[in-house]
This record gives structure tokens, sequence and C-alpha cells, in this order.
DNA sequence: CGGAAATTTGAATATTGTCAATTATTGTGG
DNA sequence: CCACAATAATTGACAATATTCAAATTTCCG
């Protein structure tokens, strides 16, 4: 279920991914779905459903990748690795999240971040879905601009942050995406979160470790914290 | 500057096919261009044209900003100060660019990193437009994607690299933007780069001794360099 | 030409990364 | 169900790297 309370008052087209400019179209591509419960059925129905353990890679990516997934249970993550071996995870996509919408994103390598439920989709026939069905496009256009939404809050983060400042903000967001009252899973391993935050695994444990003594944070488990989200919130925007 | 839309070379709405999904619509806007170069022309009309000092402050940005840009000359900056007084620049516009399409980067402050030529609308004018302009809407869509690839890209620049090699990345950035032949401008201060690779000024410094060192910039000047591309390219992702 | 601002350079400091060792956690087979 | 092995996470000591602060230089404009 997406819960991002985008009201960016943006087109629709602005989302759209690349429309087909040969005008090519599909017989069985329905242009008139009324509602979006309509569209939600057909789309189970066109997509593959795909049940992954965590750390499987889902796509390889690379240039010649055509799918594109939307997760419905668990966490992915989008990874790209250097020559020289550094990781940098992208992005985490949630329950109700599409990725891959982009062929930026088609390149990265997709993998689970934890047990998953995906359905899969071939992003060209996504798209030409999309032309000629304006629910469809508003989902979508809604996903890629909410994506964007993320993409800046993730430089910011990275750019001028103290290792404290940047774990507050992940987890900041693992609240809004994961988080039920007070209580935040934290699905992920320390490494994903590492690799995601721009920091090695050793910084990140020590930052947990500060939060925790600020009570900040309290580790249920280690997959499992409650957070005292002001505090957070104030610390992730750079006060003290 | 003149703002100014000649009322009787609008052309009419006859044959608007798709409707915003509120129902409004605006008398003047026309569905009807027939190209990219009717599109144009047509934006420049409606727009209010902008010249703008360096350093000038072109939108303050908030919540309740409505307005977006589309850079004819020069290059914006899109800034967010921290509470602790941090900069980060998020993303710096070239000609041809849109700006502030998403209401994520419309809550930016913009400013002029050096002297500028804008084109100033209004987004949600702008976005009917497009609801009913296929062409409009496939420039938006464009625009929208390049964002999506280009804040990627600058995730990546951000999270695990050397000094170095951020810089390497930013010019790399900068000859695409810009660059002709092996010759770069590099319009903006040290401070702005160095708010955008999230390193200090001294460091940025530094970063261009290196690359001076190892040959692969040349400063004809303070704001024009030389480079040598396959080499930029080779650092920037993450060789030596 | 002169003064202000921007940039570069230098030395000391602080912070994060690295490497090694320890402690938890998880999953498996008995 | 428990013990144990394998994996993941934490902690500590040290080294590497970027920041900070200060000073010198260059560039930009009037």
């Amino acid at each position: 279920m997406p819960r991002s309370s985008d009201t960016d008052a943006l087109p629709d087209a602005v989302g759209c991914l690349c429309s087909d400019p040969r005008g090519r179209r599909d017989e069985d591509l329905p242009c008139d779905l009324r509602d979006e419960e309509e569209t939600q059925r057909f789309l189970l129905r066109q997509a593959g459903r795909r049940v992954v353990a965590a750390d499987a890679v889902i796509s390889k990516g690379g240039v010649s990748e055509r799918r594109c997934f939307r997760v419905m249970e668990g966490v992915a993550r989008l990874v790209l690795i250097d020559v020289d071996g550094r990781r940098q995870v992208t992005r985490f996509a949630f329950p109700g999240d599409y990725f891959g919408l982009s062929r930026s994103e088609r390149e990265l390598v997709a993998e689970a971040a934890s047990h998953a439920v995906l359905l899969e989709f071939d992003a060209g026939r996504l798209q030409r879905l999309s032309d000629c069905n304006p629910h469809l496009a508003r989902q979508l256009a809604t996903a890629m601009r909410s994506n964007l939404g993320q993409a800046m809050e993730h430089v910011v983060l990275l750019g001028r942050k103290t290792p404290r400042q940047r774990l507050a903000g992940f987890l900041r967001m693992l609240h809004r995406q994961l988080g039920l009252g007070d209580v935040v899973p934290v699905p992920m391993p320390r490494t994903d979160i590492a690799d995601y935050v721009g920091l090695t695994p050793e910084t990140v444990s020590r930052a947990f470790a500060d939060l925790r003594q600020r009570k900040v944070v309290d580790h249920i488990d280690r997959h499992l914290l409650r957070v005292d989200l002001p505090a957070l919130v104030m610390i992730a925007d750079g006060g003290a």
C-alpha cells in the first residue's frame, strides 16, 4: 500500500516513462479501466509473482534489463558496485514501491534485503499500459515523484551529516515506511545500512550505541527498535 | 522584462482531449500544438523572462512556492541549509534544464550560481498545459527522468568516494553539460562545488591540485579547464 | 592601481576507517 | 530442544584522511 502523502500538483505526464514514439500498441492493453481497483486487478493478472529469500538476486541489472518490479512484502535493495569494490545502496524499496521504472535504475543490481514477495513486469509493456490508462499513469507518476524526493533526501543525508545524523535520518525513513507507532522494524543487515548511509558497519554500530545511550532508540532486538521519533527527527535535521 | 502573453496569438482550446482529473481547465490552454517547435514558441509566450546576477536569489523556496523555472543561460543552484548552518547544493541546473517541477524541489532555495537567464512558470499551470499537450508532457517527463538519473549519480558520488573521485565525477558532469571538446567551463565558485560534493572548499582545492599534478586537468584559468576526459572518467568511476 | 573577496597552501586537530578480537545471534543437526 | 558452528554485530586500538584554523596568494572590480 503506497503510503506517501505526496500532494504534488504536477501532472501525471511528468512521471511517464518513455512513451512509444512509434505509436505502437498492444492489442490486449485495456484503455478503459474504470478505477484504481480495476487497474490493480489487471496489473495482478499481468505480473509475474516472485517469492525470494533474503540476499537473493532479483535482477542483475545492466543496459539490457527490461523488467521492473513492485514490492508486495519485504524489502528490496538497489546496489551499485564500483570497480574498486565499494558498494553503494542507492535505494531501499518497501511494500508498495515500484523499482526499475527508470532506465538508470534498471542498470542497478536488485537484491532482496530480506525475504520478499514481488510482482514482475515488462517495463515497456507497463509504460504502454500507462500511456492509455490514466489511473496507472497517475500511480507511476506518483511513484516517480516520490523516488525523486527520496533521492534528494538521500543526497542531503550523505552530504554533510555526522554518523549519528545519518543513522537518525535512515531510521526516520524506516519509521515512515515500516513504523508501527514507535516500533520500527529494521529488516536489513548492518552492512546494508552502512552502504546506504555511506559509512562502515563499525561506524554504524557506534552510531547505534550513541543513539541508544541518548535514549533515542531502544533495541528490542537487533531487527526491532523502539524510537523517540521527535528526538530522532531533531537529530536527523541537524539539531545537536 | 516582458511577461506579457500576446493574447491574439494564443490558439484556442478546441481539440483538447485529455481533461484535468479534477475537471478544471483553462480557456486559453492550447491542446493542439502540432510539434515541439510550436510548443516551444508557446511556452516562451507563457513564461516570464528573468535575468539574474550571480548569487541572486531566484526563489526562496518553501511549501507555498508555486513557480518552476527553466534555465536558458547560465547556471542555477538548488540549496538546502540545515538548522546548524551546513549547506548542501542538491543540484545544478544548466541551460535547457527545468527546476522546481516536483514539490520537493520547490521547497529548496534557488539561486543563480552565475549570471543567468530564466523562464518562470506557474507550476500548476504548466502541469495543466502538459495534461493536454503531449509534446510538453513528453518534455517534462524526460526532464523528470533525467533529474532522477542525476540524483542517483549524485548519491553515488557522495556515498563512498575520495575527494579526488568526487571532484572528477563533478567535472565529468560539467563536461557533459557545458563541455566544448576538452574545454570545460566551471562557472560556479569553489564553495558551491564543495557544498555539492560534500567537502570543504579547502579539500576541493587540494583535489584540484591533485588532478592538475596528475595532468588530468589543466587550469586555463580559475573558471576554465582543459580536461583529459578518459582519465577523468576512469578516476570518477573508482579506478586509481 | 588598490582593496575586497575568493582561492590556495600549510600545520594541527578531530573524525572515521581499518584491522583484530570479542560477543551476540541464527540456523542446523543430533 | 539443545549444543555448536557459522555468521553477523559490536568493541577497542591505531592509522589514515578530511576538517579546522591561520596565513599567504591570486583574482576580481571599481
